[in-house]
DNA sequence: TAACTGTACTATCATGAATAATACAGTTAG
DNA sequence: CTAACTGTATTATTCATGATAGTACAGTTA
């Protein structure tokens, strides 16, 4: 579910974020599904559990997960943050276009790579 | 020329380098400029010359600049830089555009997005 | 020749990531 | 009830990286 990357230069906390969060907004992870534990997680990846304790510090921050002393850590109602992370790649891509504009790139290049794309090439 | 914003994360060497390789690439330093020398521009920003070697070391791996022991370090020619740069910038709105796909995101809301940049808007 | 250039090297310091080892409080299955 | 699990918090240590500091050497130029 999860994989460490040591040649990836972002820290192993932020990775197990970053991972998380696709994994619930691409609906991998069903509403309520309980997180593995902390020190659970740590051993399967062979790190310290405070790095997963980081990681899930920072998906109950943004949203992802909520968490319950004595009983784990869950992850949340999904719906809102789906939409939310559909308008900030929406945003991140206008900004990519407009910087690419600056350089030369126009308008009909990139919309013909994005028309180019093969649909479910994940 | 050059600015150094101390909340941005980025080290100080890479933003050097970065906003150089973006005078060059937008065609703001000519060819055969005399690039500020390693001294120089560290006393006008207030930081070690180490830091400015490192970041026109880069520069030069990259091909914007090219120096020279004793004379000092120069633009480097951006004909082929510039559409490198442009292909890039391509291939980075493709991935990113492959990326919203599989977050379910349209095509069509992409090209909208594109299409209402307004130009010149740097 | 003096003052400039790039380049190289070593040492030191601060910061952040990661580890390590505990500790405490709440939950739950046997 | 209790043992074994949960999340959470804290402190100390190690390590890598960015940045500073100081020095040195070689080449160029006015």
């Amino acid at each position: 579910m999860i994989l460490i990357d040591y040649k990836d230069p972002r820290p192993i906390y932020e990775q197990v974020t970053e991972r998380f969060a696709e994994l619930i907004l691409k609906g991998a992870l069903e509403s309520d599904f309980k997180m593995p534990s902390v020190r659970t997680l740590a051993m399967e990846l062979s790190i310290n559990p405070n790095t997963i304790q980081k990681a899930y510090m920072e998906l109950e921050r943004r949203g992802f997960i909520y968490s319950v002393k004595g009983r784990g850590s869950f992850v949340a109602g999904n719906d809102s943050l789906v939409i939310r992370h559909r308008q900030d790649c929406l945003k991140r891509l206008g900004d990519l276009a407009s910087e690419a504009l600056e350089y030369g790139v126009t308008k009909k290049e990139m919309i013909e790579t994005i028309e180019k794309i093969k649909e479910g090439k994940s």
